[in-house]
DNA sequence: TAGATTGTTAATCGATTAACAATC
DNA sequence: TAGATTGTTAATCGATTAACAATC
């Protein structure tokens, strides 16, 4: 049995899961250890902030040595899900919604999609892979009986809120909404927001703020 | 000419997308005003922040109305790139390629896919809503003649490093990047990272936490 | 006018970085 | 052993919250 860990601060597990992708890359090159140090420059990070966060996972490192990639990534996997199976469902049977059914890397990382469904009866019966979409009417029967625990949100923003409602009736624990609203849900079930478009806005702005920078530079070269 | 304007922190930026999809529903409904009190309660944030986060922004409230619904969207939309078209292009036209191709959202915020490319034979020349799929030695022709900014690799992992770095000798000024390893890129180039399965792992570690929460309450109520 | 709400300054809180003793 | 690296404590930095004068 795990012992009851906090809630990690939110830029802590922001960044867990981007030393576990490296982590199974240096494993993948047979590398037994890596330092702080290594990790950080990887990274982008200081040895510092690596340490710390280390320190919050359920490991400890040797001097001199760093830390042994083996139990670095069992560490990493055991905070992120990786050592246990996930059963989700997929809402929304679209690119998107069949995009993320036929993704190996979410099978690779303990997810397993056990059904995906649509409310459109054209859509239902298409084969996506090893499953079969299955109408919304059967959305309770599948999430009570394979103990889902994730829903994940395919659907146009305009039903999200809809079938938001709906998974969490079925007992799903957590959402994972890949439409760009925002989701109300009562206290108990856990949100994440993939917003793909806020990446976007984000690279926007970036993109400007740095044309300005030129813009400035030359400018003042002029001058 | 719009002020050169300073990059916002992060947690701001991360913020805003938030606020301007907020907004537009407000506008939607027909409100011409809203206070920083309800923002903050719509978003779930303290009015303290609301306030802060606005005043990045080129614009100023009024005593006792707040801010009006237009400028405020405005505002937002100009630190977000919704007031300029900013061209990109799709590499990969997997399922997760065309979902984006096809998705009106991000074409409603001023992003316009001009191409999209695929090295499989096969895929090239299918259509994709209004575009054809191109073979990759198409790639620098269209950025450089389209003025392409963004370019969005919606390719497997093995193949994301590879087409970034084309991607950037095209010209391209940032990335938006679908798969989930990290690229590297030379200081000129933004990258931003769309990372589902990061955000499926912060999902599988709420749960956990939660779980081991109540369990923990259980017990104790057992003792 | 009185009350509500802004913009901004100050206080608090939390995250990152630096430093260093312990240790292999 | 000497040197490198951890784990952790202390210092710094930045973000959030609180408070309040200005104002409509």
């Amino acid at each position: 049995m795990s012992t009851p860990r906090k809630r990690l601060p939110g830029p802590v597990l922001r960044r867990l899961p981007r030393y576990l992708t490296h982590v199974r890359e240096l494993k993948k090159e047979g590398l037994e250890w890596v330092s702080s140090q290594e990790l950080a420059h990887a990274l982008g990070l200081t040895m510092s902030t690596v340490r710390q966060d280390v320190s919050h996972l359920d490991l400890t490192g040797v001097s001199k040595r760093g830390y042994e990639v083996k139990r670095l990534e069992a560490a990493l996997g055991q905070e992120l899900g990786a050592s246990t199976v996930h059963r989700d469902v997929i809402v929304g049977a679209g690119l998107l919604g069949c995009a993320l059914a036929l993704h190996g890397d979410l099978a690779e990382s303990g997810f397993e999609t056990v059904g995906i469904f649509d409310s459109d009866p054209d859509v239902v019966g298409k084969q996506v892979g090893d499953l079969t979409v299955r109408p919304m009417k059967d959305l309770r029967r599948i999430v009570r009986s394979r103990r889902v625990e994730i829903g994940i949100i395919a659907v146009p923003g305009s039903a999200a809120q809809e079938v938001a409602d709906r998974l969490i009736e079925c007992g799903v624990k957590g959402l994972l909404n890949l439409a760009h609203i925002h989701l109300r849900v009562p206290r108990g079930v856990e949100v994440v927001e993939a917003r793909i478009l806020a990446r976007m806005q984000q690279l926007a702005h970036a993109i400007r703020v740095r044309k300005d920078y030129q813009d400035e530079r030359i400018w003042s070269a002029e001058t």
